[in-house]
DNA sequence: TTCTAATATCCGCATATATGAATCTGGCAC
DNA sequence: GTGCCAGATTCATATATGCGGATATTAGAA
């Protein structure tokens, strides 16, 4: 299966933002997936921000949901396709910017919340 | 040397374009680099429209220029940095689709009209 | 110096994108 | 049912982006 030139477009602009990065560096790190209230604690955004730009990188196809009750965990797509293994490496580079690293040490603290590791509370209001 | 997140994203940004991942796979196929009148008639788009990508890719860090007289050629940045090495594999995954194989043969037809490996004519006005 | 060709820049317009604030939706607990 | 909470959507607005067309710049040729 190849990449159309459109496809390929849409993926490099779900990542052509520092919102968008921040939030693809979280979820590589996190590969179980992460849901939106934690993903807002940790970059500290607004939750209809965060939504928004998760919903694009679904969109984009670099991004899968899945739904758990009223929790939506957001994982980064794992495909084996050499265009994804490449993107998930670019990503992997950013993850040690200062920025970034802010954003993992907030999400660490926040995973402490987790029971059985899924997420049990929300964001703060 | 690490990447910082804004310049990573300027990095991104400047493959979230069809147009700017056309010139990049043209780009990437003939390493020596292209000059624009070369990049216009392979891609059929108008001078400025070029000109004007093409800086946006070079003031994110994607692309070189060097002056040979009155033509500017431009190449990919073949930096061994993990990233670039990674974007470039990306890039390559995007060539063999129908719209930039029209571009390469084009881009082809026209580089048969260099005289020593450089470019000797202009585009069509 | 004058002309021409290759490239760059500017202007104006249409469209796309990002964001905060408010609101809506749907699942869960009681 | 009612209330609450995670998440999505909508609206309004500010900003950014893409593009055609006109024009400027610069280097070589004549």
């Amino acid at each position: 299966m190849n990449l159309a030139l459109t496809e390929t477009k849409d993926l490099f602009d779900a990542l052509g933002d520092r919102l968008r990065l921040r939030l693809a560096c979280c979820l590589l790190t996190v590969k179980e997936g992460l849901c939106v209230c934690e993903l807002v604690e940790a970059l500290k955004v607004s939750q209809p921000n965060a939504s928004r730009h998760l919903r694009l990188m679904k969109a984009a196809g670099l991004v899968n949901e899945e739904r758990d009750g009223r929790w939506v965990y957001y994982r980064l797509k794992d495909a084996e396709h050499p265009f994804f293994k490449n993107i998930r490496c670019c990503i992997e580079t950013v993850c040690c910017c200062a920025d970034v690293q802010e954003d993992l040490r907030r999400l660490r603290s926040r995973l402490k919340l987790r029971r059985g590791g899924r997420c049990v509370v929300g964001f703060r209001r």
